[in-house]
DNA sequence: AAGTGTTTACCCCCCT
DNA sequence: AGGGGGGTAAACACTT
């Protein structure tokens, strides 16, 4: 097994599967999805094995994407020509790896059958409900701000793994990756009902008023939902971050080029308090005098107004914002 | 035609 | 031995 980092891998095979080259290369996008012919490009580019023999690897790559369901398929716009699909990483694969090492997998990511057959038949449409999906599992706490941070590109990788993994953030996770880009945007204290206008919904005044009766002091969105970069213009570039910033550790630890088997530390426990809570909205609760299953109606009548619009108007969001 | 995507089959390795 | 993860080959369909 060689060892990653300080060699080249120019006669080696790399340790990677070809699951988590195709991450790496997903995550490493400013989109957080890519062609195929650009995951190859990456791969190519970063692993000198992989020039040779690419009718081979790049054939069980095409079937790694297509087998396995952490990796879905977004549509290329029509002013977007070319061939195939961007693939992208399923929204809640991000614990895919043990540690958060690409090294291995500590399970294969695999959806229930109903959720397979919604998510192959309209990858687009599943993804966005998978996104802003509030009841149910461990999703259950997380309000609509959170659906909002979920919404098909505003955020696309971490969240699931750096709630389970307790505070431990791997350089591929989204925290660490949009870095300080974001701040003054989430820093600027937007209602959440302005989030939803902006994204086209019309937020009637009577459900305004009940958010800032029910949460006068946290009805913004603040920094503290760090997962949840709204979108600061049409364009959509929203992980606009260097290579070094990519490679920068949240410890202030530079990595090495490729990507290494990341050890847990012991502080790496789960996180004080708030069990259960993820740790974008949590302050929803934890500030609040309002009672957790009060403001939890309260979500569950905004995310319930949120994601109950026709399936036309988001295809329609899409459409314009992807 | 070439690239892309899906599916099936078989193999190996590791772990339990 | 059985199961799961991963790699490879191949056939086939579809798209550009």
């Amino acid at each position: 097994m060689p060892r990653p980092g300080k060699n080249s891998y120019s006669e080696q095979k790399p340790p990677y599967s070809y699951i988590s080259l195709t991450a790496m290369a997903i995550q490493n996008s400013t989109e957080k999805m890519l062609p195929l012919s650009d995951i190859y490009k990456f791969i190519m580019d970063r692993f000198p094995y992989y020039r040779e023999n690419t009718q081979r690897w790049q054939n069980s790559l095409r079937h790694n994407l297509s087998f396995n369901d952490c990796f879905i398929k977004i549509p290329r716009r029509p002013e977007q020509p070319g061939k195939g699909s961007f693939w992208a990483l399923h929204p809640d694969c991000g614990d895919m790896f043990e540690n958060g090492s690409f090294l291995r997998r500590r399970k294969r990511f695999k959806l229930l059958r109903a959720e397979h057959m919604a998510c192959k038949s309209s990858p687009m449409m599943h993804y966005f409900h998978h996104q802003g999906k509030l009841s149910g599992g461990h999703h259950e706490h997380q309000g609509p701000a959170a659906a909002v941070g979920r919404l098909p590109h505003f955020q696309s990788y971490g969240s699931i793994n750096s709630r389970q993994s307790g505070g431990f953030k791997h350089p591929f996770a989204i925290e660490n990756i949009i870095g300080r880009d974001y701040k003054g945007v989430m820093t600027s204290g937007l209602p959440i009902t302005s989030v939803m206008q902006h994204l086209g919904y019309p937020v009637p005044a009577q459900l305004s008023s009940v958010v800032n009766s029910m949460w006068p002091h946290v009805g913004m969105l603040s920094d503290s939902m760090s997962a949840m970069p709204l979108p600061v213009s049409s364009e959509y570039a929203p992980f606009g971050v260097s290579m070094k910033d990519l490679y920068h550790h949240a410890s202030g630890q530079t990595l090495p080029t490729m990507p290494v088997p990341i050890k847990p530390t012991p502080s790496m426990g789960p996180m004080p308090g708030l069990s259960g809570l993820p740790p974008g909205p949590s302050h929803l609760c934890s500030s609040s005098s309002f009672p957790i299953k009060r403001q939890k109606n309260v979500l569950t009548l905004i995310s319930q107004f949120f994601l109950y619009k026709p399936t036309s108007h988001i295809l329609n969001y899409i459409e314009t914002s992807c």
